[in-house]
DNA sequence: GTCTATAGGAAGATAGAC
DNA sequence: GTCTATCTTCCTATAGAC
C-alpha cells in the first residue's frame, strides 16, 4: 500500500468520525486529503471499495493500541482495566476511533461485505481480553470460577454499548467509566 | 395523530429496519406505505421531521411491549429476565424494532436533533429496569447491596451491545441470550 | 388530503489532458 | 498518478390540480 493510499485512509477515518459512514462524501474526503475526487476513484475503485479498505485500516490501528495498554500495567487485573477503559476516554484519537468503530458495526447490519472482517476483528479483541482474564485468574486476582470467554464477550459488548451511549449523548464519559469498573469487579468477583 | 400518519410511521420502521436510516428513501417509504411522496411531506414537513416522529413512534411501541413482560412474570427476578431477554429474540417484530433502535442510536452520534429524545427514551427504559431490580431486592431474590440504577444501566447497555453484535453478524442470538442471563445473575448475586 | 409531474440540487463516477 | 471538467443518476422537496 502506497503512502498516498495511507494518507487517504487516515483522512477517511477522520471524515467518518466527523460525519459517519453515512455522511462520508467522496468530495469531502478529497478536500480533507487535499486531492481530487478522481484520484480516490483511481485508488479504490468505488465508494464501497473505499469503505472496505478504511475499515481494515481502522482495525490495524486498534490492534496497535491495545499493545500499549499491556506495556503499562503492573498486573493482569490492572491490564484488564486499562485495556477496557482505554476505549472510554475523551481524547480526540479515542473518540475518532470509537466513532468509526461504532459506524462500522452499525453499517455492517445492512452491508454483507463488512460483516466478516468485523466479526474477525471482534473475535481478536475478545480473545485478547479473555487471555488477560485467564492470567488474572492464574495470579489469583480473579475468581477461577468465571468462564473467561463469557466474561470477555460480556465486557467487550458492554464497552461497545457504553461507548455508543456516550457518543450519542445519552451518558457522560465519567459515568460510563464508573459503570465499566463496576462490571469488571462483578465479573471477576467470587460468587 | 391520524391513522394515516400511524401507518406511514409503521412503514418507516420497516424501511429503516431493512435499509437503515441512511438508506431510507422517501420514495421507497411512499411505496411501502402505498401512497405518494408528496403526502409524506404534507404530513411530516421534511425528512428530518419524519425521522424524529419515527423515533418517537418506536419508543411508544417499546413502552407497550415492556408491559406485556410484566404481566407474564411470576416474580420480580423473572420479570427482569423477561424484560431484558425480550429484546433478544429472532422474531420479525423484535428484529425490526431492534434494528431501527440501533440505527437511531448510531444516527444520534451525528445528528443533534435526535439526541435529546433518544436520551429521554433511554432514561425511561433504564428507570423501568431499575424499578424491577428494586422489587427483586425487596422480595429477597436479589442482593440488596447492588445499586439498582447502576445495575440497570449496565444491563440495558449490555443488551444494546449484544443486540448490535447479533444484528451485525458477530454473534448468534443463542449466545447473546446466554451471555445476558449470565450477566443478570452476576449483577444480582451476593458479592 | 391526496395525487401527478417536475424543479432543483447533491453526490457518485468517468473522460481525457498532462 | 493526478488533475479539471463534466456526465448522469438519484433524491428531496414543491407546485398545482383535484
Amino acid at each position: 500500500m502506497s503512502e498516498r493510499q495511507k494518507s487517504i485512509l487516515d483522512a477517511a477515518v477522520r471524515v467518518i468520525a466527523r460525519a459517519g459512514v453515512r455522511g462520508l462524501r467522496v468530495e469531502q474526503l478529497a478536500a480533507e486529503a487535499g486531492i481530487s475526487t478522481a484520484l480516490i476513484y483511481y485508488h479504490f475503485g468505488d465508494r464501497a471499495g473505499l469503505l472496505r479498505r478504511t475499515l481494515e485500516h481502522i482495525n490495524e490501528d486498534a490492534a496497535g493500541y491495545t499493545q500499549q495498554a499491556a506495556a503499562k500495567a503492573t498486573d493482569a487485573r490492572g491490564e484488564l482495566e486499562l485495556l477496557l477503559l482505554l476505549e472510554l476516554q475523551d481524547t480526540e484519537s479515542v473518540r475518532t476511533n470509537s466513532t468509526a468503530w461504532g459506524e462500522l458495526r452499525a453499517s455492517a447490519v445492512f452491508n454483507e461485505d463488512l460483516r466478516e472482517p468485523l466479526a474477525e476483528s471482534t473475535r481478536v479483541w475478545v480473545d485478547e481480553v479473555a487471555e488477560v482474564i485467564r492470567r488474572a485468574q492464574a495470579s489469583g486476582s480473579a475468581s477461577p470460577l468465571a468462564d473467561p470467554l463469557d466474561a470477555a464477550e460480556r465486557l467487550t459488548c458492554l464497552v461497545e454499548g457504553l461507548s455508543e451511549r456516550w457518543l450519542s449523548g445519552s451518558m457522560t464519559i465519567a459515568r460510563a467509566r464508573k459503570l465499566l469498573r463496576g462490571a469488571i469487579a462483578a465479573e471477576l468477583a467470587e460468587r
